[in-house]
DNA sequence: TAAATTTGTTATGCAAGCATAATAAATTAA
DNA sequence: TTAATTTATTATGCTTGCATAACAAATTTA
């Protein structure tokens, strides 16, 4: 099996270049990629901290650090939920709200650029496959028998 | 655009859980997913520390710390290249040669289950798609008219 | 040839993943 | 109800991306 010919290879190769681009596009306008996916999914009406992290795909516990440094630099706030006193909600300022307007963009235009060099069909096969390699990647090692 | 229609968004998630998972099998035997895949490149006779960032994708300005680490730790080992007296060969100890072999494993592994759950053509349309994105993010933004 | 530029590498500071440990609140079990 | 467990979060140390700066060697230009 040569390494050009693996799933995981040309995932890990693909993403850290849309990653890079994405991070390249957006320091222009002084965030990072991951703070634009951040503020991209921080909804108006506040987001808890743990439903954040399930829409980013990372551990709730890598947030911590992130949102400080967003509290900080004055993009979002942060407030105890209203019903369960352990969980904490994160809101966009006007800041933010702004900062957040332009990671779309980037995410928009990119992917405009995208569908408008791939097929309908490619698209739609890329991201059913994707969607299968995600769920037998979760599921993965198979239980034995 | 929804996220969950775009592109972007399921390279993220799809690699960070394939990731995830490779880091979990590998620190069974002491090693993370990057330093799986640095194993795994490095050829019998060296390999210069540029072809190695071309191979993993990253630049070659993030290789040092780690290559130290590696160093010490025993897997690998430096020499500075024959010809070309700026260029600096990466070889592996017996000690990082058994980990390649590991690491070589869990790869294997991985992308055996995965074939054995998608049909040939979905993986080489996968992959074809993936090549093209690809191209097409270093290509990004397109030269204006 | 000498000077300017490019290339290959290293060190280092920052960003953002992970894991672990701590803590408080909520839920479940006894 | 009290005790045990689970859930939501935070802080923090480690890893490994990036960018920048420095430097030596190689190459190109004048």
């Amino acid at each position: 099996m040569k390494q050009k010919e693996t799933v995981d290879y040309f995932l890990k190769i693909v993403w850290q270049n849309v990653s890079n681009t994405y991070n390249q596009v957006a320091a222009g306008f002084g965030i990072t990629q991951a703070i634009g996916y951040m503020l991209i999914n921080i909804e108006a009406d506040g987001t808890a901290v743990s439903a954040l992290a399930g829409l980013l795909g990372v551990k709730a516990t890598s947030l911590s650090r992130m949102l400080n440094n967003m509290e900080e630099s004055g993009l979002i706030y942060r407030e105890t939920s209203e019903g369960d006193k352990r969980s904490v909600k994160v809101y966009l300022t006007p800041f933010g709200i702004e900062k957040r307007k332009l990671a779309r963009d980037v995410v928009v235009s990119f992917n405009e650029y995208l569908n408008e060099r791939l097929s309908l069909k490619e698209r739609e096969q890329l991201i059913s496959t994707l969607e299968k390699i995600n769920q037998l990647t979760l599921a993965y090692p198979p239980a034995k028998k």
